[in-house]
DNA sequence: CATCTTTTGCGAGTTACTGTCACTTGATAG
DNA sequence: CTATCAAGTGACAGTAACTCGCAAAAGATG
């Protein structure tokens, strides 16, 4: 939701020299780059998870990741950002623009996130990863702070797509209006699943969020 | 909205010492540090004016107030928290409550956020800052991470009001759902008005925000 | 192999905090 | 008015998150 880039989970671990077909003749350096991005965001989990995220400093993530403190500023602007980091917001917006045109916004955002949503559950790693991070979002107020660039962000391509089918210019009222209310009510909404020992399916929160969304705010 | 206190720009600089009968007896202690956190937001707002947030040191703003470093800290947490301090909430919790009960929960905030802010722009000094904050708020990213642990403290009170009112649990999913939409539409439409030159009155801001929630959120 | 570019590590510096302790200053009882 | 107590303040030392510049290492390319 920030604006990096980051894959993988994929390759096990070595790719053999003859790489086949499909892959678009990647080279090495950029495996690598994957790789130690990867590697720093694993062991900054790990750590955090071990020992709290305020007590583990960025010189021992390094350590841990096996590079020098520096490298890791430069693959993640700030410490938050080592948890932060994902690249959902370019899924969602694909599923949306996915949706027919005649439906209306809330319909339309209500399938796409679920989708999405199912989409990154079917891999285990991405989905432990998602659980991790609501922990985190829930303890450690820095980075439910910096969550909030990230939900802008995510809010500007939302207002974006949802401009183009409207009609709406992108920045206007009140689109940003609208999507200030569906990203604020998803955010309280993982929250609170957050917050409850995630119980129950994400998947039943996103629903149950659109139906407040969709049957008018009326409590 | 950080749950800190703050006053004045009331008293005259000196209050003589005969104190009229309203004033229901604060001490010399008090009344300094009122005027020691004040001194302290002055100068750090004039000097965030002058030379930026970022270029602006903590060091320096303590030695513009004319107190020590570690004084400032004493008084605001972060240094954020220097911008974003304001005591509007338990306003908006009083106006709500002050609301007949039958109104329905939108209208009830409509009218409340409405007259409180009011309340807030009769005082020309009060409405400057708001002015000053609106424009940290759109140029400073950390100042809008920290604005977030504001808000769900401004979201955990308006919770709480609504449950009364509702007869729904503080922590009832759909509360916190309608709860998150609100004040993230809220959020987006000052951003909004913030970054267009606050034109137009924010009052009609407020309006139109409540319009879009109360429409139903169709676009 | 030689060269160019990207990535990495190192070191020094800045700044936002945190905690401790001694000192000052307003409140208060006699 | 003075002695005493509590609260507020300042100086100091320390930590950790960054930032910047530079030189060495490693992948890409002819």
């Amino acid at each position: 939701m920030t604006g990096m880039s980051a894959r993988t989970t994929a390759a096990p671990t070595t790719a053999p020299s003859g790489a086949p077909a499909g892959t678009p003749k990647i080279g090495l350096r950029e495996r690598k780059k994957i790789q130690t991005r990867q590697a720093i965001r694993r062991a900054a989990y790990r750590l955090f998870d071990e020992q709290g995220y305020d007590a583990t400093p960025v010189d021992r993530i390094a350590e841990a990741a096996d590079v020098s403190p520096s490298t890791v500023f430069r693959y993640f602007p700030t410490k938050e950002d080592i948890v932060l980091t994902d690249e959902y917001d370019p899924l969602i917006e694909a599923a949306i623009r996915a949706r027919p045109a005649d439906e209306s916004p809330l319909r339309a955002i209500r399938h796409a996130f679920l989708e999405s949503l199912r989409a990154i559950c079917e891999d285990p790693q991405e989905r432990a990863d998602l659980s991790a991070r609501a922990r985190l979002l829930r303890d450690v107020p820095a980075v439910r702070a910096r969550s909030m660039e990230s939900m802008s962000a995510t809010g500007r391509i939302l207002a974006g797509v949802l401009a183009e089918r409207t009609g709406r210019p992108v920045d206007d009222l009140e689109l940003r209006i609208f999507t200030g209310a569906v990203l604020g009510a998803f955010q309280e909404a993982t929250m609170h699943w957050g917050e409850h020992d995630q119980q129950g399916e994400l998947l039943d929160v996103v629903e149950r969020t659109l139906d407040v969304l969709e049957r008018g705010l009326t409590l």
